[in-house]
DNA sequence: AAATGATCGATTGTCAACAATCTTGCCAGC
DNA sequence: GCTGGCAAGATTGTTGACAATCGATCATTT
């Protein structure tokens, strides 16, 4: 009998055009390679990856729906641009989320869990070697993302990613405004202890306390701008 | 200078036929019309709504990225049905956002915030009293929502609409198979009481116990099944 | 009889043309 | 100089036809 606990017996995928395409559209948008506000066109875009406007159409209508695109009947349609405000909701959005997935995962831990998660983390380390802050971003984010895969939560890891890309948004931005990657490497040293450790109340702690580090690194970056 | 505070002054909405599409279908799949599990196709509902397939579709990329209803790619769409784990999920999963909703709002309640809430309240009750089930889950949700508008959380808003609906289908579902109005109406007592009230501490321990009693609620209903 | 392969209807995916709407810039009139 | 309206261009919204894929049914073969 076969078990399809292997990947590749795994059943296989359709990609649609308006998958693939909404694919590219996010990389190329949580990469910087389009910046935030810039007006697209679905004619243009349409071109340029070779289909009609109708799958491309359904591709912004995705990522929309996921808040990196604001499309305005008749008019246009732009890339996000996101504002202090966004950031400071997507950290304590997250910081609700990631409270919940641990609090699902932390007495289903396993050594499954803490091998991935490790690889994770030196992909993450590798990525912040080389400064390539594009590369680093989504290896943090897709760090964060194994605690939602691994909990068993399929409604809160579809919120989660549903926010990982305005996140992830963020992050590239951040790390190439003032890459100091000092931190971010100790900041996951202690969330990788913390999270193979033994106390939920400690991990709940350290993610709380990870927030307000955030904001207030936040707003010590708008002070140094207009103060 | 003009303010945007009244709502006579906003920008109007313009209801594209995708949108309009999109609101009554939800309403049919929430309010039970459809019920879970049915298969429904474009060119049906296309004719039966007199547009052609391009703006229902895109009314459906809508409902299937908020989980009402669910495609596969060029085989067919049916509409959700709520299976007891997808339940148990939207109960942790709305704890914790309900949770983040009291943190922002306590300190900014206002007079505003308690008149609407009582309105909303009264309206509950009189759906309750007419045994509407639709209209008295409608009334739920609604009650519920009004934190979330009011705590000035964009994103935490836009999560809560997103699994607004499949809560608003359980709870009709729900009501409709064991319909005590009894239990529904002092939950809500004293959930109106604890969100005016003067102690966040126990409105967020009313918010978990609320969850709590739902879960097991539920549980004794499957036992009652199969067991 | 069981397994394999072909056929057909149903359904979604894609396309190119057309319609509706918005924004911008210009021009006349005051 | 300012206001109002009008026309042009750009952009999204909508349509109907065609293509690709799937699932079930039925014939064929071993």
């Amino acid at each position: 009998m076969l078990t399809n606990t292997d990947k590749r017996m795994a059943p296989v995928k359709r990609e649609t055009f308006s998958n693939q395409i909404a694919t590219n559209l996010r990389r190329a948008i949580i990469s910087g390679e389009i910046e935030g506000g810039t007006q697209i066109t679905e004619s243009d875009l349409a071109r340029h990856f070779g289909v009609s406007r109708g799958p491309l159409r359904e591709a912004m209508g995705q990522l929309a729906s996921e808040g990196l695109i604001v499309t305005i009947p008749y008019t246009g349609t732009r890339v996000l641009k996101l504002s202090p405000r966004d950031i400071r909701e997507i950290h304590s959005m997250r910081t609700a989320l990631e409270t919940l997935a641990f609090k699902e995962i932390w007495d289903h831990r396993d050594a499954a869990f803490a091998r991935e998660l490790e690889a994770r983390h030196k992909v993450l380390l590798a990525t912040l070697e080389m400064n390539d802050h594009v590369a680093s971003s989504e290896a943090e984010v897709n760090l964060h993302s194994l605690v939602y895969e691994a909990c068993g939560h399929r409604l809160l890891l579809e919120s989660w990613q549903r926010i990982a890309g305005r996140l992830q948004l963020y992050l590239a931005i951040h790390q190439r405004a003032h890459g100091r990657r000092g931190p971010i490497k100790d900041a996951h040293e202690r969330y990788m202890q913390l999270a193979l450790g033994d106390s939920l109340e400690l991990m709940l702690a350290e993610v709380e306390d990870h927030m307000r580090r955030g904001i207030s690194q936040l707003e010590s970056y708008l002070d140094g701008l207009d103060g």
